[in-house]
RNA sequence: GGCCCCAUCGUUUAGCGGCCUAGGACGGCGCCCUUUCACGGCGUUAACACGGGUUCGAAUCCCGUUGGGGUCACCA
């Protein structure tokens, strides 16, 4: 028999709902963390209703101030906003769990009148060892046994110097409630056992803090990670305690989130690299590709399409079709998916997005001079068709912005050159030297080589070619060849091909 | 171990009883384009974990098995 009916779920629809993303600020922003805000904040941007924004600092030893401030540049990098809470403000403030502690002490009280929370000095060492005793499991846990301590009990246990935790009596009765992403589950009855909500130095526990902040807060729907889904009975016991001292009036409904894996079967670990959001925004990756991506984990909104806009999503997302499976992060598809979005944006919104990772990389200082700024904007149509992460930008351009002398010719790119590299460049120079200097562009260029080496030489373009890209960029890989001269100018060219040949001769 | 969750190509996802001799994407492979690398185009590779049911009909519903994962804290 539930007690799910007496206890009624919330039926908010539309913009009645209310969703809430509460992180506890420990460590960098991981992308699984990431995940959930991302699919709560597009739950309430589709339904038109509200996403609150809490602090779940209540563990003094592992929260940090700077975990706080890169979890909100996270979330303001990738444009996810809130309707309520920290730097927001709202009518259920504050939203920082640490400047709540009044608040919880009130619902203490409440509790403890009317005989919800009771006081248990058994330690963890002293149940495992009555489960031993009694010749059980030691993994039994709790089996409730203070529901009753008379006062003479307590007195005798407080004489010996001990003070209480508070535990919550749970219904001895299953459990039941409609998940979101995986359909109706239950809790048998003795599957979950009375647990503590206050250690005994009146400090109030997470599974205490997080649904009385959110009954307060009126929350309708709980998104999370699956991770939580054995402490749901446990959670759905407390609403049943509060809404029994007036202090909600439903239980909300709860969805829970699929694992984001790494490789093997194991979840992502915050120890990976690839946990870390920020380790992807500095590779490179936009906040459009990264958003697009991490909505995949989970969810999809066609069958014949991958790459979306994030207004896109919120007009399809509903908590309801995300997939209950586990998704591995792949790094690949990530990026592939951030190249799509970086080819869709405008070319003069590339370039500038560009310019942080050429200052990170020491290739340009803000601001940028007039003539920087004349070859970005030159250069920025050639890679942005051939790059999937900014990141990749400074190699591409590098070479665009020292001058021919301080040019790094690549051990790689030297390596790959024919034997008959310098009658290429000498052959090169003395055609190019012919070009006027009002002539010189990329088609000019083109067409004088190709009668040079190919028609002249007789040389494959491969071979013919491959010297100069090395002597313009040194490198490899560069983007177009032509276009790269012609950016350069003439003399700048000219003087590349010779620097080039004089390495070779020596 | 108890309890809970999960199960479609290598990965991710479409599929919510007939449209499925299972679709897309990434990856891989091949070809084309081509001044390199990319981008783009074309093609190809490859999956319903297994066994029982239910049904005229099952990837889709039910049960079991197996395999993964999570959780059993005075951490969140």
């Amino acid at each position: 028999m539930s007690e799910t009916t007496a206890h009624p779920f919330s039926t908010a629809t539309g913009t009645d709902v209310r969703v809430r993303f509460c992180p506890s600020p420990t460590g960098t922003p991981h992308v699984g963390l990431i995940r959930t805000a991302l699919f709560n904040w597009a739950y309430a941007r589709h339904t038109g209703g509200k996403l609150i924004f809490r602090i779940e600092d209540t563990d003094a030893a592992r929260d940090s101030e700077e975990s706080f401030g890169q979890i909100v540049d996270g979330l303001r990098w990738l444009r996810l906003d809130w309707d309520e809470g920290v730097d927001a403000g709202g009518p259920h403030g504050p939203y920082r769990q640490s400047e709540r502690s009044g608040i919880y002490q009130d619902v203490i009280a409440k509790l403890t009148e009317s005989g919800h929370i009771y006081e248990s000095f058994a330690t963890g060492e002293e149940i495992e060892a009555r489960n031993v005793s009694l010749g059980r499991d030691p993994k039994m846990g709790y089996d409730n046994f203070e529901r009753d301590l008379t006062d003479e009990q307590k007195s005798v246990f407080r004489a010996e110097g001990r003070s209480p935790a508070l535990r919550l009596r749970v219904p001895d009765t299953d459990l039941s409630f409609d998940d979101l992403v995986r359909g109706e589950i239950t809790f048998p009855a003795g599957s979950f056992s009375d647990f503590v909500v206050v250690r005994p130095n009146g400090h109030p526990l997470y599974p205490f803090v997080n649904p009385v902040d959110d009954a307060l807060m009126g929350v309708t729907h709980v998104l999370r990670g699956e991770d939580l889904l054995s402490s749901t009975p446990r959670q759905i016991a407390l609403y049943h305690a509060l809404i029994d001292v007036g202090l909600t009036t439903f239980v909300p409904r709860f969805g829970h989130l699929p694992y984001v894996m790494g490789d093997g079967n194991k979840k992502l670990s915050k120890r990976d690299p690839e946990s870390n959001l920020f380790h992807h925004r500095d590779r490179g990756f936009i906040p459009e590709g990264l958003v697009n991506y991490l909505a995949l984990l989970g969810w999809s909104l066609t069958h014949d399409r991958d790459v979306f806009s994030i207004d896109e999503m919120v007009a399809a997302f509903d908590v309801v079709d995300v997939n209950p499976n586990p998704a591995r992060f792949d790094l690949k598809k990530a990026e592939s998916i951030n190249g799509d979005h970086i080819r869709l944006l405008d070319v003069g919104d590339f370039a500038e997005r560009v310019v942080p990772y050429l200052v990170a990389a020491g290739i340009v200082s803000e601001p940028l001079g007039a003539e920087e700024q004349g070859i970005l904007a030159a250069a920025a149509p050639l890679i942005q068709e051939r790059i999937a992460l900014l990141g990749e930008a400074p190699g591409m351009l590098g070479f665009l912005f020292v001058e021919s002398e301080e040019l790094v010719h690549e051990q790689d790119a030297l390596a790959s050159l024919p034997k008959n590299a310098g009658e290429i460049l000498t052959a090169s120079s003395a055609a190019l030297a012919n070009i006027p200097d009002a002539e010189w562009n990329h088609e000019r260029v083109h067409t004088t080589l190709t009668e040079t080496l190919i028609e002249g030489l007789e040389l494959k373009p491969r071979v013919a070619f491959g010297p100069l890209r090395v002597a313009v960029s040194g490198r490899k890989v560069s983007p177009p060849l032509f276009e790269s001269m012609e950016i350069l100018g003439k003399s700048e060219s000219l003087a590349r091909l010779e620097r080039l040949s004089v390495t070779l001769v020596a």
